[in-house]
DNA sequence: CACAAGTTTCAATAATTATTGAAACTTGTG
DNA sequence: CACAAGTTTCAATAATTATTGAAACTTGTG
């Protein structure tokens, strides 16, 4: 029976989860949360799990704690080390391969960026600038109007490129400090 | 026989357009760029057809064009109209209606940071707050190590936040100036 | 208020994307 | 160089997501 001077509204929250439990649940958020940004579920989740492990984790590991097969498991933690968002730790004297996470988050930005930046930014400014080059026939009506929508996408995309370059490059503290000057 | 005084590595480029063709090229590509940011291939189609349109098109037209059936042409439609990326064009005397999108590149980057903020980041930050503020046990080992990670990630959730929220008020002007002076 | 013109919904289906798991491969060691 | 321990690949399959299209609904008009 509740107690009425120690109310409590949401009986899950009150009570203590074990770390386990939360870790468990910061993985199905960031999981969850990489569904709407092109990142598959598999990647998301492993990294959240190599996020908040203490200890170098190895294949074995990821798989059973990921409940997924050796093949994904491979495939996944070799995307992430192209991403530059986890790091293989050799232990000596043991043939397994093991994985940590980089845990600094602005570095973890930084990776995204870069990857995502690659992938998407510049691969979309290429077909833009070629598409503009193409040559048309400038006396049809509506050719300044193309022209014209595909020109303000392309300053757009340069202005894209430029912040996020800025943000890869830029230090910690410059970083935060400018930005919160400038939007506070 | 290709004139060897005029010539052509790519045969392809050679040739000028129509505008139809370097239009469908551009609805190609747009549609191609939204596969890698979590937004259909079709809505991304639409908004671009209506982006480079000249004219207000109706379902009909939409349906012809990009060659989708009925219902995809109306849910479609209407997610634009809920993004605030197309606007409805009435026609005196007639009783179908018609869209226009919005051509200032500026507010549609806009109602795209709006939209997708609303839907990613602003939940991610309600899931991280409330994993945050669970009850758990502060002396197991490796209790501080998890919530130093979920504050870091906090953290750069806020700056992201301040940072949207000042673009999507900024002036134009104001904003070009600021940033590229901050990056270059 | 019956009808026509148009729009929306949603269960069935198609298309796409992610995952499995077994076979092939790699690498270090006696 | 044979073997063991581990990793990677990739065709088959499962899971997910997008699309169709017919039925239900809405709305303006005589």
């Amino acid at each position: 029976m509740p107690d009425p001077t120690n109310p409590t509204p949401d009986p899950a929250a009150a009570a203590p989860l074990t770390l386990e439990q939360a870790k468990a649940q910061f993985i199905h958020l960031w999981g969850a949360t990489s569904a709407s940004w092109g990142i598959n579920r598999t990647m998301a989740q492993m990294h959240a799990l190599l996020l908040v492990s203490a200890e170098a984790l190895s294949t074995e590991d990821l798989m059973a704690q990921l409940q997924i097969s050796r093949g994904n498991a491979s495939m996944t933690v070799r995307e992430l080390l192209d991403w530059g968002l986890v790091y293989k730790a050799l232990k000596p004297g043991e043939r397994r391969e093991y994985f940590v996470a980089e845990k600094d988050m602005l570095q973890v930005t930084r990776c995204i960026i870069r990857e995502r930046k690659r992938r998407e930014l510049d691969a979309m400014k290429r077909s833009l600038d070629q598409l503009a080059a193409l040559p048309g026939d400038p006396t049809e009506p509506g050719y300044r109007e193309f022209h014209r929508v595909l020109g303000d996408i392309q300053q757009l995309a340069d202005s894209a490129d430029t912040v996020l370059t800025g943000v890869m490059k830029a230090e910690k503290t410059w970083l935060i400090d400018k930005l919160l000057r400038m939007f506070t």
